[in-house]
DNA sequence: AATGAATGAGACTTCATTCAT
DNA sequence: CATGAATGAAGTCTCATTCAT
């Protein structure tokens, strides 16, 4: 029942970001309003069951497809790319993620971690950590934002992930090689909502 | 009496968002709740009065400082620069921007048109208008968003601007020539409710 | 408007004490929600305000019947003969006070002050402070909770008036002498809901 | 298992009286939610057979003390420093039936039979049984209140013998006798939760 | 215009009770 | 019988908006 609920919060959450009144979850789930208040104490506590929800999620789905790469390069490219097709692949998801501005900590930790170890490597070239994290999150948000509002082709994901691998100062030969890998079936999310693609 | 409200309403709405309400505003303002009321129709109208006074204000101040460059890599390079000074001046109208991720029509449509101009003068190598103005746009959004936590340098700022003409495939003895030119003195903008600097 | 709704709790608290809800309040002073909430934070702060209105209303009523008086058995046996002839009068303040449990501060420190002061003249003559205030307080209680079930004599009033002043250790003449005393008109209190004798 | 909620009861209705709610009666039992509803109807009922239980007990237990004295003045008395005894020793049988406000059946009987009696044999000497009884119940109920605020001393409660008993027109050397006598070691009640002294 | 009391729809939360297992 | 999830009526409080002065 936990889970019913949080299933349909997602939805609700991403149409109506933090607007979203009782009334509308119990609706979605078909529930009394009694049961939700068994489950959540508030709508406050649903949204943050939904955020730790979504991360441990992330774990599962995003941090798995990228774990096999070395290169800071593939990781950071290749997660964007992994990322936006899922964002593509489960609206729901990519409209919460947008409206609720939720960085996960373990991605935050994640990308900051593959940055450094770029820098390090002499993969990336930047000045700074802060502005390259910036640069990353706040263009990938765009074009989630943009995903909300029509449909994105894979070619732009591509593009998105070149833009962003440039930014950071990867070589243009690497900036290719990483997006010239197939990206293959993704294991499909245990939350996810709704499919397309 | 009406400005009186918006110059009122702005650090409240940048403190909290959509979720500001009317006796917010009316305690701002020192003003009766019916008195509101006879200016603005609704707290709604009031945001999107708030909204297109900003809009008129950025035409007044940003578009003006930028308005001598033909280079659109100087253009969108001291855009950027300004645009992030002027966050650091007025905190109430970085906030404002970040919560209700308010893009002006105008500032849309110059971005567009800065990027389209330097794509076919040669001066920027991107593939997609669109990714690139996301990037732009979420990079600076997502500083912003830095800025409303803590401060910034201007250091940092000169970085983000570099990161982003970088990312746009400008020529690196140009991003440093961008980002070589002095800032001088901004104009105070109208509607600046708080400054430091 | 806030002595309306007052004035309109009163009863209602009478009939269901603490159990009663803002729509009894909101019925009975035929008001909207919200303007209740104008006036008073929550029912609590109801309760709060009608008992600070009682206590007020007390010093202009109870005090000052008794104020001329300088023999304590005086004082005690007319202060206890004044408060149940107002009790019969205006049974919705008998019920409130009953049913809340309420004795003013004032009201306190008054019979503590006097029956001290008896002690000390030898009008009285008991072992305890605490047990005569507890006699003294617990009788008219109970008289005035068996007022809210049926009707009672002023002769019953004045009986009550005895057996107190017994308790206290008075001499038989001089509570005699106390009970022969004519109680005249009562100053109609200010906040009288409904009248009977 | 009826017993075990009911012995839970006692202390959630006197720290709470009518507020208390269901949720702090299982989980006072530490029983399921349902079982409650096995054994009684509704809360009210709970409460109805706390009280009938509470009743049943004073007929095992107070009554019994005090069946041996002919004399109405040992009988009020002895009562009286019975109960109060009590009292003291089972804070949580005090508590409730202050707050609650019950006057069981049996006991109201009891005391307007021996009121009636010593009036009767010129023991007593007063004007109405109807005070008479108040004034008794008024000043227990009131020292009970006391009782729950703070410790009280044995001595205390002989006081509170004394003056009821002189209220009822007993001779002063009828009220040191009873005063005298010794109470002795109390029969445990059976629904004794906690006992101090 | 400015005022601010009144309004009432709407949101949140609690809690007594039911019921299938 | 014991269990505990589900229920929904009932209550609290907020806040945008109206309106008479």
């Amino acid at each position: 029942m936990r889970t019913r609920i949080l299933r349909a919060a997602l939805p609700i959450f991403a149409a109506h970001g933090e607007r979203a009144v009782i009334d509308d979850f119990i609706r979605a789930a078909d529930i009394a309003r009694g049961t939700f208040y068994n489950h959540f104490r508030s709508t406050q506590a649903l949204l943050e069951a939904t955020q730790q929800w979504l991360e441990n999620d992330l774990i599962l789905s995003i941090q798995g497809e990228i774990a096999g790469f070395a290169n800071p390069a593939d990781r950071v490219g290749m997660g964007v790319r992994w990322w936006l097709r899922r964002a593509r692949q489960d609206p729901a998801w990519c409209a919460f993620t947008v409206r609720l501005r939720h960085h996960g900590e373990l991605v935050e930790r994640q990308v900051r971690a593959d940055l450094r170890d770029g820098l390090a490597r002499s993969v990336f070239h930047f000045a700074s950590v802060d502005v390259a994290r910036d640069q990353l999150v706040g263009t990938v948000q765009e074009t989630m934002y943009r995903m909300t509002q029509r449909a994105v082709s894979l070619r732009h994901v591509d593009d998105v992930a070149r833009t962003v691998l440039r930014a950071l100062g990867t070589s243009p030969a690497m900036v290719e090689a990483v997006v010239a890998r197939p990206l293959g079936r993704m294991r499909r999310p245990a939350l996810s909502v709704a499919v397309r693609d």
